[in-house]
This record gives structure tokens, sequence and C-alpha cells, in this order.
DNA sequence: GTGTCAACCGAAAACGCTTTCGGAAGCTGT
DNA sequence: ACAGCTTCCGAAAGCGTTTTCGGTTGACAC
């Protein structure tokens, strides 16, 4: 089950048989055919180990996870997470999770892997505005691609989906069915996808002519609670919006709690627009319209470019993919109702309960 | 940065530097100090490759990723995988992610790390009833841990929360409000710990006095539909439950929508209760009851666990965990009321309308 | 002063593969 | 028939550690 064993069956030496394996062009199709038929034969698996002592290579790219700080929903990790590991695989290469606690760790796990080589590649994501990490992987030389911009990753490679086209199109949704105050619950100016989300609405909203009330902007933590809070604020308006755009499915299911508790109807007096397309929401009882973006094949495209930069030292350059999100329509994009705002007076007293216990 | 360096830096051998560093015996204090003095000044740091190669150690563990086949929540994942890599990264090991596609190709791939060794230790969950993978992994003289038993596992290491008295606790609770038709939306015999809840339910009953209706006890596909699907079947019945316990929170919330669509509201004339102790639960607009699991140090434990049965070779049968699972009260468990299941007649005609659109 | 025993350390052989380099065939053309 | 090319393969030197096996030193007892 060594190099060896296969040679001495075919009377070859162990760098012939090395070299037959890896397709070499110096080795006859014959003895190749030979080499490769009695290495299945033998049942033979290169040792990992030995293979990247030798090689210098480590046929590995690692993810760092996004730390599961309650501040995102996790549930795209997994279908992320089996994207690359099913490319990864098909080309015998592993995948490494990196799950550090903290800015520093993370830069103190890219400067061991520069030293060691252990890992080939990064996969990194969750992307800040200004994002540093971009500057010390290419100063460490790690190839690496992103998941998501970020005004850093000019040089870098990355996928990300239009943020901001998918906020137009959402926002312009609403303008055409009649909306004219449209709020946008989005999160803090840290993480990119936020900005370019804002831009989005903003873009659509001067589009139509529709003068942007900074009342109508709220920034909110991206967790359910941080939802409900923003669009509680909102209800507190003189003139509350008649439509929201949420960032994401978490917020905008805070936001349809908090409408609720008021005593209105996510979709009927408020429309609502969530951002990532979960499942969960087509299960609420207002139905909940979304932005769905291509998750499914975003991971092996991440590992075949990351994989690309590896193997062929492409350019990062030449790796940055913008994808296109889509409308989910299910039930709380509607044109707005003739007896709103005004209905609002007799329920404003009602205060928001926040649920006792808490999940995962 | 090579061990050759610092031991030309000590006039050192090679040998003598390599055995400070992992603390032989035969090595003075003295010499121990200085070796390690010095790696860290010249920031040395080890090649995994090499190391591995020589100790015949991989100094890395493998969790098989279940499939992320819209089956189950994937939100779980993150905690856990968290967990894991956080205590291997404090010691120094790696965490890798294996997504078999098929149950042949999980075993194909146990195959191949029982050649190579390229990983130490496995980490498998998901568990069937009846589980091959236990007896294949002994076989191989694989070292890993399940997170969930089986009917296999009693030879195995493996940690679980304790799925009967979680289930017994759940059904008791009903029955103390005053509950006696209640229900059980369960999965498949396939998944051990459907067959564990559902014995939980029953002996709950048993332990009440209350007979068990089979007509009570539905199987349904581990999701939103599975769980709308078997509730409207309850629904049909002649004598209709007045609470259901469900296998997971994701059939919870199945099941909840298909009692809105008749025109019920959950926790009223139907109490629920989950399971998993999903946050989602706790914002949905009936607030999801539901037993919640400590998940967070799962990760942790299993990591150990492994860890030591690679190391210490401890045996596989001192590392069997329970744990509890507790209930938590949200809100769609109450008292059973007067006027079910009469009100039933005046909406049975309605049809649960399955959402458009398709999450992730 | 010899023997004994610890305490320390160096030499050298692995570990299983890759990769460079050179050389032995076999072919071509003249 | 001889030079000059290809085509193919073997030898051997790594890759950077670990680990076994002796060997040297000094202390200590006798």
């Amino acid at each position: 089950m060594k190099l060896n064993a296969i040679a001495q069956r075919l009377k070859l030496s162990e760098s012939t048989v090395s070299r037959a394996l890896n397709d070499y062009q110096d080795i006859s199709a014959d003895t190749k055919a030979l080499v490769r038929k009695t290495a299945i034969d033998l049942g033979y698996v290169p040792n990992a180990h030995a293979r990247r002592l030798a090689s210098g290579k480590a046929d590995t790219i690692a993810y760092v996870m996004p730390r599961a700080d309650g501040q995102f929903n996790a549930s795209f990790l997994g279908e992320l997470m089996a994207g690359m590991a099913e490319t990864l695989t098909a080309r015998g290469w592993d995948l490494s999770v990196l799950v550090p606690r903290s800015a520093e760790e993370e830069i103190e796990m890219f400067r061991k892997i520069s030293r060691t080589r252990h890992v080939s590649g990064l996969i990194i994501s969750r992307t800040l505005t200004r994002d540093v990490r971009f500057k010390i992987l290419r100063e460490l030389k790690i190839p690496f691609v992103s998941h998501g911009r970020s005004l850093d990753s000019d040089a870098a490679a990355w996928i990300d989906v239009d943020n901001a086209a998918a906020f137009t199109d959402m926002t312009a949704h609403l303008v055409s069915l009649g909306h004219r105050r449209i709020a946008h619950i989005g999160g803090g100016e840290g993480y990119n996808f936020a900005v370019q989300r804002a831009h989005g609405w903003r873009d659509a909203l001067e589009q139509a002519g529709i003068p942007v009330d900074p009342d109508l902007h709220e920034e909110a933590e991206l967790s359910y609670a941080g939802g409900a809070a923003a669009m509680q604020r909102l209800l507190m308006l003189a003139d509350p919006p008649t439509a929201v755009c949420c960032i994401s499915d978490l917020v905008a299911i805070g936001a349809m709690r908090a409408l609720r508790d008021c005593g209105l109807v996510p979709g009927r007096e408020v429309s609502v627009i969530g951002y990532d397309g979960l499942e969960i929401g087509a299960w609420l009882e207002s139905p909940l319209s979304t932005m769905k973006q291509p998750l499914q094949s975003a991971g092996q495209q991440l590992v075949d470019i990351v994989i690309n930069m590896v193997e062929n030292g492409d350019a990062p350059q030449d790796h940055q993919k913008l994808y296109r999100a889509t409308l989910v329509r299910r039930g709380t994009d509607n044109p707005p109702v003739a007896d709103w705002p005004k209905r609002l007076s007799d329920n404003r007293h009602s205060v928001t309960t926040i649920p006792g216990g808490n999940g995962e």
C-alpha cells in the first residue's frame, strides 16, 4: 500500500511510479496505464503527509468561519461548506475550518499559516467596510478569496452578491406597488454589505423621484431583537412608513414581530421584504417576501477560485464575480392600504414583549 | 525557522532540540528552557507535514458533516463546530470537515482515512437506529465519537441528549396542564433519536394512566412541510388532540402553520411544544415553547473525548455521556380550552397552502 | 582507582513521497 | 554507420521532523 509496493510489483522504480501517477510527460502512456491499474488493484492511497512534505503543497484550503455570535444566522453555513467540501474532495483536497475568537487571533492564525504553509489557500467572509485582512493576507502572500467585498478588496479575489442592485430592485418593487414612504432597516457602517444595501435603497428612491427621509433609515443590530427595536422606532414616527426593506430575514422577522405587537399585520398596513431567502420565512404566519441569493454554488466557486490561484498562480483581480439576488414574493409585499397610518393611534400604546428564554 | 536553524544557533543537535521542544525526559531542564526561549525568539513554528510524517500522528480530527439536505436545520452546526474548533486550536490540532454525498461515499472516506491516517480521529453525528458506521469504524480502528446514540453504539464513545427523558418531561408537562389527548409528531424509525423521543412520549402517557392512541402518533419528514402535513392529518381525526409534542422546532413550526391555516391559534386550541430551542421560535407570532439542549459545550466535549482516545488510548466505553434538555416555556403550552374540538368543523374545509418560493 | 549508574546529548535511520538530473535505449536522417 | 534527437526510465537527494540507540560525561560509592 506504499508507493514502494507497487514499484516492486511492477519492477519499476519508485520515482517512475510516482511520476506515472502524477501524469508526468516523460512516462510512456503504456506504463502510465499499467501503473494506474495496479495502483487501483492494490488499493493504493498516497500518504498525504509524505506527499505534502515532499511537494511543499498542502492541498488544503481553510475556511475562516465567522464566529457564531448570535449576530448572524448560521443556517447558510452548512450549505456553503457543503459546496466547498464537495468540490474539494472531488479534487482530493481537504477542507479545514478556522474559528478565531477575535480579530487578533485571526491575524495570528494567518501568520502561522504563512510560516508553515500547512494550508494552501484561504476563504474569508464577513468582510468589513475597511478590512485589514486584505492587506495582511497579501503581504503574507497567502492565496485567498473573499466571500464579500470591502473597500480594501480591489486587488483581491472575491465573489459577492450585488447588494446594491438587490436593494434597488427590492425598493423599486415596492415603489411599483404604490409605496412612497419606504423605510430601510440596515446594519452599521462596519459591514460593507450593510453600506451597499443602504445605497441600493437610496438609489431606488432617488430614481423614483422620492426624497430620502433620513428618519426612514434605521440602523439595527443584525438580529431578531435588533429588527424589532428598529421597527418600533419607525412606528413611533409622526409619519410612519408603509413599507420596510430589511437588511436580512432575521431583522425582518424581528420587525414583523414588532408590527404584530402593535396590532398590525405585516404585508397589510406595512409591507416587509427581507433578504437571504431563508426557508423559515415561508412558514411564518405572514410568509415573508425576501431576496434570495444563489448560495448553493457560492461555495463551489470560492473553492475553484482559490484552487486556481494556488495551482496556476492566477491573479486575484481576474477572479471577481458579482451575482444577483432575485425577489421571492411570498406575501408580505402588497400595495399600501387606505386606512394607514390613520389607525396607528389606536394601538400605539402596545409594547413589544421581548420573548423569554433564548434560542441557541 | 527550521529546527535546523535553532540547533545551529545553540550548537546543539537537531534531535536534542526536537526532544527539548517535545518535553522528553532525557533533556536537562536548563537546555529545555534555553531551547524553548530561542525557539520563541526565532519565531519557530514546526512544519506540520514533516512532523506528521515522522510521528505518524495527524493531529487532526474530522467532523463528518451531515449533508445539508433541507431535512435538518443547520443553524446548530455553526455553534457545534465553533466549540470543536476552539478546543482543537487550543491544543494545536486541526479541524477538518467531511461532507459525504451518500452513505457509500462516507464509508469510502473512512477506508481512505484508515489507510492514510491523515486524520487521527472522527466525530460523527446524525446516528441511525441501526448504524453500520459503528461497526466499520471499529474494524478500521479509527478512534471516533458519536454525537448521538444508536442501537449499535454500545461499544462506542458518544455523547447524547437524553431524548426519552426530554419527551417524557415535555409530555408530562402537558399532562399537568390538563391535557389528555396529546399527540406526537415524530420522525421515522430510521433515526435513533426519533425512536427514543417517541418512547419518551409514550412512557409519559402511560405513567399518567392515559391510554396511548396510535392515531395520535404521526410520523413526519423532518422539515417544515413534514410538520404541516402531519398536523393536517391530526386535525382530520374524529377526536383531534389538544396538544402536540413535536420532534423538532422545524416540524413544530410547520405544524403551527397548519393550525393557523385551519383558523386555530397554536397554544390556544392546540398546544405545541417543539424541540431544539431554536431562537427563531421566540419570534414567531405564537412564541414556540421548546426543549433546549446545551449545544454550546457539546462540540468541546466531543473533541475532548476523541483526543483522549487518540492520545491516551482511552476505551470508548469510558466516554458515554448523557445530558438533559430543559423546557423553555414561551407561549404555545397552555391548558386546554373548553370549546375545542367543537369549533373544528367550521374550518375543516381550509387547506394548507404550501408557500411559494423556497428557502435556501 | 576501578566500577556503576544516572543524566544528557548526538548520530543516524526512518517517515513516504517528489523532483531533478543524467543516462540508456531507440529512432531519425545523412 | 555515425551523429544527433527523442523518449523513457532509474538513482539519489531531498522535504523537516521524530525516535531509537548508543555513547560520553561526571558523580558517587567502594
